[in-house]
DNA sequence: TCTGGGGTCCTAGGACCC
DNA sequence: TCTGGGGTCCTAGGACCC
């Protein structure tokens, strides 16, 4: 069986936690500079405000209206209550995989059923995660992940439930697939659901019944595994859940527009930075590096946007070779008089590093103790203790976020204070 | 006054080669 | 001069997820 803990309305839920004069309210997070709605707790969803990513200044004035307390992202604060859900819920099964910040799959195996029945086990691991964190969760339990998801979605969203849904039994899994949309399946999106509309398939319990013959025939091999998992054909091992990235990417766009070549450059070392740990994290290696960069489209009719991909001779995860090649194409990518509202690289083509076949005539130039050396440094204190001298001291691009709450967890001088 | 997220994977189509 | 097949690599853009 398969598990899937899912923290509801996660980066609400966490402004809650150490501010008790918002939980009866209506909370509303932005994303990144403030630019749209990113999640909206459950009294906002109730009232019929906070549709996720729509534009902030588009609502604002009806958010307003309706009281809403408005935050700016705190990923400081998130990845460190995720963490801590993390730490409370695998401990329930003896394999996890984390899916997302705020979603967990368990796997039991095929044979294993706890002693108190499913049911009760997730309400165990619902009930531990908030005495233990004060996170809200759900709780999907199903023999397949996709099943798992849908549970989790149907304890979540439908009547009854209350956060937790084991699917155990054809009835109960017919119950609750017939009250699901199609899109509201994992892998499931807009398009493909229009697609299914248009065959005359709706909710999830049609798609299910439909012969996945006629899936394959008319989408492909990845939505007739989807149907197969609704009814209760593992095509998702444990394995594919766990699947290492076959690419890694760290962009973001900018507070205010940057039309300064040193400034872009910071950002782009940043960035190369963040995707280098990411690969290193995995112990994997990368062939090739994509940087890019772009007005908004929403500033002016000419769009515009480059981007270029080094291949390296040797795959590579050291921060300082990247971020020197990084700085090379950024002078193709750079343009004097254009307004730049967002930047990112890419790494691209990537190989476990106990597979890499080393190049008998090119040395390995990758400076390995000393990236395990910053890595386990920027790990045990902050992210920022040993950076890249390119990626500047003082960063004159930093984010808008005007309605910040305080780390709580991270931050000594910004500890939460009960006042007597 | 200004304000429009971030990440991963896949595919179609073009360029180029033999 | 035009045409044919088949392969690789690259790029842009679409689709999906949170």
């Amino acid at each position: 069986m398969y598990a899937l803990c899912d923290v509801n309305s996660m980066y609400a839920s966490c402004e809650k936690v150490f501010d008790p004069t918002i939980r009866n309210r209506p909370v509303i997070v932005l994303t990144n500079n403030d630019g749209c709605i990113c999640a909206a707790c459950h009294i906002a969803k109730q009232m019929g405000v906070g549709k996720k990513f729509v534009p902030y200044f588009q609502v604002k004035d009806e958010l307003e209206k309706a009281g809403a307390v408005i935050r700016s992202s705190n990923y400081e604060l998130y990845a460190d209550m995720s963490q801590r859900f993390m730490d409370t819920c695998t401990p329930f099964a003896p394999h996890s995989h984390i899916y997302s910040i705020d979603e967990c799959f368990l796997y039991y195996g095929v044979k294993y059923v706890p002693a108190t029945g499913w049911h009760e086990h997730a309400k165990r691991i619902r009930r531990t995660v908030w005495k233990h964190v004060r996170l809200p969760i759900s709780v999907g339990i199903g023999p397949t992940p996709t099943l798992a998801k849908a549970a989790s979605h149907a304890a979540k969203r439908l009547d009854g439930f209350r956060g937790v849904a084991v699917i155990d039994s054809p009835q109960i899994r017919q119950q609750i697939l017939s009250q699901m949309a199609v899109t509201d399946i994992w892998g499931i999106g807009r398009k493909l659901g229009q697609r299914l509309n248009e065959l005359g398939i709706y909710s999830a319990w049609d798609l299910s019944c439909t012969p996945t013959g006629l899936i394959k025939k008319q989408f492909n091999t990845l939505t007739q595994s989807t149907v197969e998992e609704l009814n209760g054909t593992v095509k998702l091992s444990w394995d594919d859940v766990r699947a290492p990235k076959k690419e890694f990417f760290s962009t973001r766009s900018f507070g205010q527009r940057v039309t300064d070549k040193n400034q872009l450059r910071q950002a782009v070392i940043t960035h190369v930075e963040i995707a280098a740990r990411k690969l290193r994290q995995q112990k994997s290696l990368a062939k090739h590096l994509l940087v890019f960069a772009s007005n908004s489209p929403h500033d002016t009719d000419l769009y515009y946007r480059r981007s270029l991909v080094h291949s390296f001779p040797t795959y590579t995860s050291d921060s300082t070779i990247i971020a020197t090649v990084a700085n090379q194409l950024l002078n193709h990518i750079y343009s004097s008089g254009i307004n730049f509202y967002k930047c990112g690289v890419g790494l691209l083509n990537l190989c476990p590093k106990e597979q890499h076949q080393l190049d008998l005539l090119i040395p390995n130039q990758d400076k390995e103790q000393l990236m395990s050396c910053i890595d386990a440094i920027n790990s045990k204190y902050s992210r920022d203790t040993i950076f890249l001298a390119g990626r500047g001291i003082q960063q004159t691009f930093a984010m808008r976020r005007e309605f910040l709450s305080p780390s709580f967890t991270t931050r000594l001088s910004q500890l939460p204070v009960i006042q007597c």
